[in-house]
DNA sequence: ATGCGATAGTTTAGTATTAAACGAATAAAT
DNA sequence: ATTTATTCGTTTAATACTAAACTATCGCAT
């Protein structure tokens, strides 16, 4: 068993993935949101609920709170209480916010790609079913 | 040849960072650190000048005064005018922030290799050459 | 050698993010 | 049915972060 450094496996992609976002905020920006409001955006579908969100997006609940409200506020989701538990939002993109999603992502697609590019299709398809093992 | 959806790579990598992260930081924060201050005092090494670490780090200047100021502080590393170039100053870790600093990686690897352990050795090392190729 | 644009690090002032605590609704146990 | 514990989303109060502007120094061209 080769001796795998995790600690510098951790550091090569926090490294890589923030660059990337760094270099696209800019341009995520012009779109009429943030990146992380667009990460928001990118997981109404899965997750409709604003606890589940915090969960999947490793972010507080009052932090999704803002979000959620500057998403709303801008036209990108609705918000209504779900009829089954009183206590819960269920949220759903608007036709609008599921353009700049797509808009969003792509852009985001576009400059990690151009990092992906450095590799195979081969490659790129183990990366993926590697990063899917992981998840 | 499968299509990649480079999009969906980053969403899987930015999740997995993210939620490595989460689960260490309150580990991270015992050993009386944050862990963006952990990631700094990590590329002293390699990058003893603050600007240096601003452009690696994708971190503005001023976060890494104010990190930097309280590294000190805490007795984590050495902060001297470099003679060549006044308007630089030359960081140096101590001992001690050494110490905390492999200790705080330790960490790190050992969440993030938790993770890893669902992959087979040959399919760690094949991770870490894509990583590798990718930064 | 002097001016001028660029760079290093900091300060200031404002925004972004979060921890702690809250009210409302649900769930589980009796 | 009532108590108790938990969950949902929010508010409040405080901290973290960053954009813009500043000082000091450097490097290069004239």
């Amino acid at each position: 068993m080769p001796k795998i450094d995790a600690g510098r496996i951790w550091s090569l992609n926090y490294r890589l993935l923030m660059s990337v976002i760094t270099g696209v905020a800019p341009e995520i920006t012009e779109l009429g949101l943030e990146t992380k409001e667009l990460f928001v955006l990118a997981e109404v579908d899965a997750h409709p609920h604003p606890a589940e969100l915090a969960g999947v997006l490793s972010m507080p609940k009052p932090t999704v709170t803002i979000y959620v409200k500057r998403l709303e506020a801008a036209g990108f989701l609705r918000r209504e209480i779900d009829g089954t538990d009183l206590r819960r939002h269920r949220l759903t993109l608007t036709p609008e916010g599921r353009r700049t999603m797509a808009r969003g992502l792509a852009l985001l697609a576009k400059a990690f790609g151009a990092r992906l590019a450095r590799l195979g299709a081969a490659q790129q398809s183990e990366l993926a079913a590697l990063l899917e093992k992981l998840n």
